[in-house]
DNA sequence: CCGTATCCCGAGAGATACTG
DNA sequence: CAGTATCTCTCGGGATACGG
C-alpha cells in the first residue's frame, strides 16, 4: 500500500485514509488489536486464512504509518507484542461504522452473473 | 474488488464493506458524487487522473453492488448520469470520517527508508 | 515463536486507439 | 459523449521452505 510515498497531492484525504486501512488485510488485523494488545501468533489465530508472510508485511505497514506499535520481549522463545496507537485507536470507531455498514447492507444478496 | 463473490463467510463485515468502497478509485467516484448526480464526464473532469477504462470499471462495480445508480437518457449525443442510491448515500458520513481522519493524521511526514 | 527468503500467479491498473 | 477493445505491466497476495 501507499505506493506513492511522499509527494502526491490528494484529490480528497480518503484516498490517504484507503491507502492506510485499505487492502485485503489490514481493516482485519486492526479490528482484531481492538480489544487490547495480542502476540503475534494471537492475532493468527483470530485470522486463521492468513499466511505469516502476509501477516507479517501488514504488520509492518501499519506500523510504518504509526497506526500500530510493536514491542519486541528480548526472550527465548520471542515474545512479541502488538497494539494500536492512538492514531490506531482513533480510526477503529470509523471500522466500526464499515461493519455495521457493511452488515447492513449484506454483500450477498444481490446479482452476479458469472 | 469482491473477488469471492457469494459463498464467502466474513469475519467481520469490515471485509465486505472494504470490497465494495475499497481499491483506489472507489471512494474517490463516491466522494465525487455526494454532492448529486454527475454525468460521466464531469466525474472524469472531477478525477482527472483517472482513464475512461479506470472510470468505466468502477462505475460497473459500485453499480453492481447498488451503491450508485446509473440512468442513461436516449439521446444523442449520449447522455448518462449517476447518483447515490441510498445504500450510497448512507456511506458517505463514514467516508467524511475517513477523510477527516486522513487529514488529521497526514499520511505524509512520517518515515520512509527508500 | 516469530519471523525471512523465494518463487509464482492473477487481478488491478495504465496507455492508447477505436466506435455508436 | 460515453464508452469498448487490446495490450502491457506492476504488484498485491498466496504457497512453501528455511532461520535465529
Amino acid at each position: 500500500m501507499s505506493p506513492q510515498g511522499k509527494n502526491h497531492e490528494y484529490i480528497c484525504s480518503v484516498e490517504a485514509a484507503i491507502n492506510e486501512i485499505g487492502g485485503k488485510w489490514k481493516s482485519l488485523v486492526l479490528c482484531s488489536l481492538k480489544d487490547g494488545t495480542l502476540r503475534f501468533s494471537e492475532i493468527n489465530h483470530k485470522l486463521p486464512d492468513i499466511s505469516q508472510r502476509m501477516l507479517t508485511k501488514t504488520l509492518r505497514e501499519l506500523e510504518k504509518d504509526r497506526i500500530i506499535s510493536r514491542k519486541v520481549y528480548p526472550e527465548v522463545p520471542p515474545k512479541v507484542e502488538y497494539s494500536l496507537t492512538s492514531k490506531g485507536e482513533s480510526v477503529i470507531p470509523i471500522l466500526d461504522s464499515l461493519c455495521e455498514w457493511g452488515k447492513k447492507y449484506g454483500a450477498s444478496e444481490e446479482n452476479w452473473e458469472e
